[in-house]
DNA sequence: ATAATTTTTTAGGTATGGCTAAATGCTACT
DNA sequence: AGTAGCATTTAGCCATACCTAAAAAATTAT
């Protein structure tokens, strides 16, 4: 009842489960953009996973898909998997940063339990993948993301990068270029006036640096709290749901 | 041309190469047998491969299959795909050699020629898997074994342990227990009258082990040459193919 | 409120790769 | 040479998961 799961099922749980991190049900059209097929084909697989026994998802005509817990579930081992995998090949086989996903993309589904415990053992349990993305833990707890977009910080803020999409490896290696990494500490600076670039300061030197809100947008940061002022964007905790 | 083929296929590719191996040709029943599919099942299958551009396989009705090149090529992609990941689960992940066949047998489908290449390279091109196949070499050729089931030595015959079969885990345990692995030096007692068992002297202790003929016909072992006999077994260049 | 637009669903089809049951072809024996 | 027994093939069917085109529902704009 919890081991099996076609390639197909794995991919809709998992992109449903990462659609509801951001709006709270999956809709058809968001589904089939992520994998690539048509809206009519997802709602056939909606359909199938929300009659299967135990069901894996809730659905209703015209407003999309939640996962149940043991959709979830399975989803957060797809992710566990696939987050575990790409740390392993950037930290053991070499890969560069822009590389892993893909390779993670396929391997995700043929790894067993006992060889994902393996890799974690052997990289000691880590916490985020290359790209800063959080790893459901051993027990299938989703850590607490509280970043934000780059773009959504106010301008003068203080803020550490956390995480960046990995779903371009172009944007990967334009970012890797330009350090714009995890752990980067940065501030925001005024932007400039007809335009919806951003602007930024970082690194050791003390120039400005410009990129496009189209990259922006997928850069990810922890605002620093400034004195005195209350937190615009409290820490919210994320993904967490009672089973 | 080259890079896709399902994962139906790859198995396909496997299974007829390894049959071929032994008989030239690769029977409708074996293929089910190896691949737990009904005969009907590979009919079918082998007419499509067979059809396919470029086709992956000659095949005549009532005489099973052989390869063409281009489905040994593949077939030796997998196979090589398969050996290296039995290396590195076992050296680099610390699995015990009866645990990667399995786990192998789910990840040759999923690694990229690149992966492949990577791992080739951790660990420094090896020859052989854990269980003693060798490995195809990174221009997918087959490298000769000339090894001979160990029950059919001559008694009196010394001998190295070059492979055993890597299918049966509770063997694989069993032949790991008596320290009957590859690399052990060994000589061919007297047979036991009246019986279908294989006496045996190797290792440190002078004590005679017996083994059953079920176990010794998938140990393979390298014949030492007598000095003064010719060479009643000698090594032929298995699994060449011109291209 | 109604019309236009977009989204989603339904209906009907395709390709893979399995299965069973029945028919056919091979092989070996008398 | 005939036939029994086994292997193989054919025929027809099933499930998965995708597709297109058309219908229906929801949303947005007038």
């Amino acid at each position: 009842m919890s081991g099996l799961a076609t390639q197909a099922t794995q991919d809709y749980l998992k992109v449903i489960y990462q659609v509801c991190e951001d709006h709270s049900r999956a809709s058809t059209g968001q589904i089939a953009d992520e994998l690539g097929v048509t809206p009519a084909s997802v709602t056939g697989m909606l359909k199938k996973l929300a009659a299967s026994e135990p069901a894996l998802l809730s659905y209703r005509k015209h407003q999309g898909a939640v996962l149940t817990p043991e959709g979830e579930r399975l989803a957060l081992q797809i992710i566990r998997s696939h987050r575990l995998l790409e740390c392993f090949l950037h930290d053991t086989l070499g890969y560069a940063w822009d590389e892993v996903h893909e390779e993670a993309e396929r391997l995700e589904h043929a790894i067993s339990g006992p060889l994902g415990r393996r890799i974690a053992d052997l990289l000691q349990e880590p916490e985020h993948d290359p790209h800063g993305a959080p790893i459901p833990t051993r027990d299938l707890q989703m850590p607490a993301d509280c970043s934000v977009p780059l773009d959504e910080l106010t301008p003068g803020q203080d803020a550490c990068v956390k995480r960046v999409s990995d779903r371009d490896p172009q944007l990967l290696r334009y970012l890797a270029e330009i350090s714009l990494i995890p752990g980067t500490e940065l501030t925001l600076l005024q932007p400039l006036p007809f335009s919806d670039h951003v602007r930024l300061r970082y690194g050791g030197d003390n120039e400005a640096i410009i990129i496009s809100a189209r990259v922006a947008c997928q850069v990810f940061v922890i605002p620093h709290q400034r004195a005195g002022e209350a937190g615009k964007h409290d820490c919210l905790i994320a993904g967490e749901q009672l089973t």
